[in-house]
Formats: structure tokens, C-alpha cells, sequence
DNA sequence: GGGTATACGTACCGATCGGTAACACGTCAA
DNA sequence: TTGACGTGTTACCGATCGGTACGTATACCC
């Protein structure tokens, strides 16, 4: 007997992994409320899956925590990358764009902050699987900032790189801290005067 | 039988209440682990004290965090009025010194940030005991960096007061994630650069 | 000495934590 | 046809979570 033919084409029809569903849970979840506030239960009955299927697909809630920020991370750059795209080689238009992107997200009514500095908080022991994952991308993105000062001809480009770093965290942390009408809204105007006050004259 | 003469007075021999003593290990442990790291076993056990001693002195884990957190408050605004009133009339010098001692405490070994903030990240949730105390800590510090900017004489008042409150918690934050060499060494260098930049001409 | 208030300890509670063992079922390729 | 594989199901584990019922020891006042 002939097989039937699909109705539909097979990459359609191909069901979502389980490992897939359980990390698109667990990221909304680990970022609106934090990764210790939330057990693997309520991410299983979320996703709807079954918490076997979520120790087969991770080998430990720590490790589902870093897999969530490695896509963090990620989707970061991709963002950050963007902003540098649409003003090459003008790495002051650069940081304006993506400060004025992020200063907007924060005034977002369920704003949450930054989820790599949010893990980095509630997990202060050195080695954990998830801090690892916060410390390099924030040590990556110190490297490029810096990088940019320079390239901006600033006096001191390692303490304005730094100087836009610690801006930029405020804000995630104001962000959340503050909600709408807070000072992060005004972090692109800040990093701006710091800026203007650190070129080379 | 004649009771036996006390060999040393009697406020100096009246014990530490089991409420004192389960708020001094509550805090050390909280501020350098995380609230939402440490149970309410390991807080009575390393204070000595039994689990009831703690119910009866706090309501509830939730309300220990916030006492701890009301303590963090007193603490706070003592250290900052300590710069404040090494400089009568000055307020950038005010800043600047108050800058220089959280660039030099982020620089230490152990060093975990504010506990404020850290509080704040752990309990997203409004209303929660803790965040409420939190809150209220930092909406009075922008309160007064603005008011400081304002009497130094900024175009700006209220934007150099956030930017200030900006790089104050982006050096809470990068303490704790980059430790020693980290950006928020340069918090107080960064703020004189934003300062100077904002005056009026 | 007797009463009383305060402070503390023993032992326990149900719920939830992260994690696992054992087995049934369906799909797909060889 | 036959596995191999991924999944779901059910039931369970020991540990820890925040919180409490209840009895006891001590100090002070009359």
C-alpha cells in the first residue's frame, strides 16, 4: 500500500522539541522574575512538557540557566551590532544609537534589566554556570567600548569606555529600580556630555 | 544562703537579644550570599539562636529581609552624610567624595555591590517587603543628587543628578561583576568629567 | 515563696526544592 | 521487521523551604 503523501510540508510539520519549548519558557520566566524565584516545575507545566524531558535536554536547572543566557547573549550582540551597522565608522553615532535604543527599552512598563547582570546578582559565587556566561559578555563588552573611545579620539579611552560601561549598567538597574520617569531615560543625553567632555580638545 | 555578688555589672552582662543577634548574621549573610540564597536555618544556626527565637522577633523571613534592609538605610545615608559634611557648601566636593569612597570600596576583595540594589534585582515583584525599603533608599538619594546638581549651578539639574545616580549604580554593579581593575574604579573621574561638562558657563 | 511575664528550645508541619527510576508509546530509517 | 530514539507518564527520592504548636527555664515582683 502507497504511504499517504503529508498534507503539509515536513518542516512544518516537524513538532517543536521538547528542549526548545522548555528554554522559550524558561527565558520568559528567568528574565521577568529572576532563576532562583522560579523552580522547574512551573517551567514544565508552562511549556508543557514533563520535568524528564527537561533533565534530558539539560543536564541541571544551573545549566538551563546558562543556556538561557548564552541565547541572551546572543540576541544582545545582535542588538549592539545593529547600532554599530547603521553608522559605520562613527562609533559616537554608534553609542548614541545604542544608548538612545536602550534608554527607550527602559521606560517600558515591565522593564526587567539586563538579564546577564540581573544573573551576575543573584548568583555571586565565582564558577557558577550562569555568572560565567554575565562575566564574558560583560567583559566583552567593556573590550569594545573601550575600543570605541578610543577610535573616538577620546583623552582617556580605557576610563571613558569604562564611564559609558558604568552608564549603561545604571540604567538597566534604574530601569527596573525606577520604572517610567526614571533616570534611565536620560543615559544617551549623560553619555553624551561625557563624551563631548572627554575628546581630545 | 546569701546570693552570690554579680562579678560584673549588670549591663554588661545582660546577653545580646536573640532578635540582635539573628539581625547582625541575617545581614552579613544576605548582603554577601543573596536573600533568596540563604534559609532561615542557616541564619539561626549560625547566630545560635532556634528557629522560633527568629518568629518571634520578625514576622517573617520576608520582614527580617526588610529590617535588614532599613538597617542598610541608616547606614547608608550616615556614610553619605559623613561626605556631605566634610564639605559644607561644596557640593561637588560632596559628590566627588562620596565618589572616591565607593571607587575605592568596589576595589576590595569581597565586595558585593549595594544591598539595596542587589535586593531589588532578587524581588521584582511589587509590594514585596524588601523592594519597598529598596525603593524609597533610592528615590531619596535621586532626590538629593539632584538637588546637589541644582545647587552646583548645572544647565541641567535634574539630568546631572541621574546621570549621577547612573554611574553611581553602574559602580555598585560592576564592583560585583568585574572585581578588581573593574570600570568602577574610574566612577569618580567619570562623575568630574559629567560635572564639569554640565556646568553652566 | 508563689505567681507571672518573658525568652528560649524540642520537635514537628506541609509544601516545595532539584532530580531520577522505570516503563509505555509513537515515529522513522534501515 | 526491527530497532533506536525521543517523548510522555507515574511515581518517587532526600533535602530544604518557611513557619508553628507546645513545653520549659529563668528573672523579677509582690
Amino acid at each position: 500500500m502507497k504511504s499517504i503523501e503529508p498534507i503539509i510540508s515536513p518542516d512544518e510539520v516537524t513538532p517543536p522539541r521538547a528542549g526548545e519549548k522548555i528554554l522559550r519558557v524558561a527565558r520568559d520566566l528567568f528574565y521577568r522574575r529572576g532563576i532562583r524565584a522560579i523552580g522547574v516545575d512551573e517551567i514544565v507545566k508552562r511549556a508543557g512538557v514533563t520535568k524528564p524531558s527537561l533533565y534530558r535536554s539539560f543536564p541541571s536547572k544551573d545549566e538551563l540557566a546558562a543556556s538561557y543566557l548564552r541565547q541572551y547573549d546572543l540576541e544582545f550582540w545582535d542588538r549592539f551590532d545593529e547600532a554599530v551597522n547603521a553608522h559605520p565608522g562613527n562609533p559616537r553615532a554608534q553609542i548614541a544609537a545604542f544608548l538612545a535604543r536602550i534608554g527607550k527599552r527602559t521606560q517600558k512598563p515591565d522593564y526587567r534589566g539586563c538579564g546577564m547582570t540581573n544573573a551576575a546578582v543573584e548568583y555571586p559565587e565565582d564558577g557558577h554556570p550562569a555568572r560565567i556566561v554575565s562575566e564574558a559578555n560583560k567583559q566583552e563588552l567593556r573590550r569594545r567600548l573601550r575600543a570605541m573611545a578610543a577610535a573616538m579620539g577620546a583623552n582617556d579611552p580605557d576610563t571613558l569606555g569604562d564611564g559609558l560601561l558604568l552608564l549603561i549598567e545604571g540604567a538597566y538597574i534604574s530601569g527596573q529600580l525606577f520604572g517610567l520617569g526614571g533616570p534611565a531615560k536620560s543615559v544617551a543625553r549623560n553619555a553624551d556630555l561625557l563624551i563631548e567632555a572627554s575628546l581630545k580638545k
